[in-house]
RNA sequence: GGGCGUGUGCCCGAGUGGCUAAAGGGGACGGGCUGUAAACCCGUUGGCUAUGCCUACCUUGGUUCGAAUCCAAGCGCGCCCA
């Protein structure tokens, strides 16, 4: 194992806080692994990068030789976590449930090291409490700690409801803390409440606290806002490689470093190189930016799949050539009375434009390519011999082949 | 239960009888510049083979030659009183 200094470099790297730093140094100078725990909520089936942070910090556990505990909340699915919310959730169907969560784990499993994982359900404890279990387990918080949270106040004060039930959700993620004898307990920095719940019960029942490990809430592609899938800015893990490698490449310079530290497998070592040289300005961004995005498309496609992806890239962004693989469309051409195509419904039909409207639009402002050629204003009317077998370019990274 | 206010395009938001397919901003999209980054510049942003036609400002009905704009009821949201 290495020393305390060295994994504490590697633990720390993007991470927003750890609580009390000082109590992880101790755990880590007994040189003993350590129980890393992460509670997901299988709720969302579709992970992203923005999901996979906490995961690729477990994968950093994991390589320096600790175990994680992975668990899936079942039982507390059922209420819904309150972080971040302002209004009750609905609840979700025991199916539903198992569904997302088989997903979910098959997609962690891509980072996570299955040797060193500990998968768990919380049902299995949770599910077992009876009333007298309930009553000790809740003795223990206070209305008033729970109504400090942030999002409880603001409910609260904003006189929104807060059902019953919600106040045990921190409650019940405490208690599965004290059940898999955590360690560390990792989450967004919007857990952060929740893991300190835990360190709490954890000290009350005379075990020895969790320390409490939150990560920085991972922007999209756009930058500004959190990734997240109703923003449409994620680069999801099971995104095809050529757009995982488009998506990661056109995130803003600023945010290459975050995601080299939360996203990447690159080693801190080397990210520091990279930080240094770029902020020297003797490092390319555009070269680091292909280094990122190259390595994350392999972490969850494999090499070739990320060398032709970047190969790819190449071909139709810098030498503005028409990708390799292209959609093959079957389309029946119709005809007008002039024995001409109407392009624009053609575009609409094939979704590459709203609307024929916004076809023509397209054509006039230049975005429509056949075979490399940029039509013309008003040409709206094609010759069907010059679609026949050719490449349909709409805007920078729509194409298709008439066949 | 009572009183008041509010509802506009993807979002915010102006408009308060005809000049309104509806200002302005954001976002998005297209073009230029580039490193498919950012910044910046230009353009587009209801539908329709289209110098016009059709459908649109919560819903339904009404007033009017004419309504996003006035009236009524309903629905949603918000505030105040009980």
């Amino acid at each position: 194992m290495l020393s305390t200094e060295e994994q504490l470099k590697v633990i720390s790297s993007g991470v927003s806080d750890i609580i009390p730093i000082k109590a992880l140094k101790e755990k880590l100078d007994r040189k003993v692994p350590l129980r890393v725990k992460l509670g997901v909520d299988p709720t969302a089936p579709d992970l992203h990068l923005g999901h996979a942070v906490p995961l690729r910090k477990m994968r950093q556990f994991q390589d320096l030789g600790h175990n994680v505990v992975l668990i899936i909340g079942d039982a507390t699915a059922l209420i819904g976590d309150p972080s971040g919310r302002n209004s009750t959730r609905p609840p979700l169907t025991v199916e539903k449930i198992k569904e997302n969560a088989e997903t979910y784990v098959a997609q962690a499993f891509k980072i996570l090291d299955p040797e060193k994982t500990e998968l768990v359900w919380n049902s299995e404890w949770i599910g077992k409490l009876d009333y007298t279990g309930l009553m000790k387990l809740t003795s223990n918080f206070t209305v008033a700690r729970i109504l400090e949270r942030d999002d409880f106040s603001n409910r609260y004060s904003n006189q929104q409801p807060i059902a019953l039930h919600e106040f045990l959700y921190p409650v019940l993620q405490a208690y599965d803390s004290v059940m898999v004898k955590a360690d560390v307990e990792m989450g967004g920095s919007d857990q952060l409440f929740n893991l300190l719940a835990g360190r709490e019960l954890m000290e009350k029942l005379g075990m020895e606290p969790q320390v409490c490990l939150t990560l920085p809430l991972l922007e999209g592609t756009d930058g500004i806002q959190k990734m997240s899938k109703s923003y449409g800015n994620y680069v999801g893990l099971t995104d095809e490689p050529a757009d995982m490698f488009g998506k990661v490449m056109s995130i803003p310079d600023e945010l290459m470093s975050k995601y080299f530290r939360l996203a990447s497998t690159i080693a801190v070592d080397e990210i520091e190189q990279i930080e240094a040289g770029l902020a020297a300005g003797e490092l390319h961004p555009n070269l680091m930016k292909r280094k990122l995005a190259r390595n994350i498309v392999e972490l969850y496609h494999g090499e070739q799949a990320a060398a032709d992806a970047e190969e790819a890239f190449d071909r139709v962004f810098k030498k503005h050539d028409i990708p390799e693989d292209i959609d093959e469309i079957a389309f029946e051409f119709t005809l007008n009375d002039d024995g001409l195509v109407y392009l624009p419904a053609v575009m609409a039909q094939i979704k590459f434009a709203q609307s024929a409207s916004e076809g023509r639009r397209l054509i006039d402002s230049g975005g429509v390519k056949i075979d490399g050629e940029q039509l013309e204003a008003k040409s709206y009317n094609i010759e069907p011999a010059r679609l026949a077998g050719a490449v349909l370019q709409v805007g920078k990274r729509k194409f298709c082949r008439f066949v």
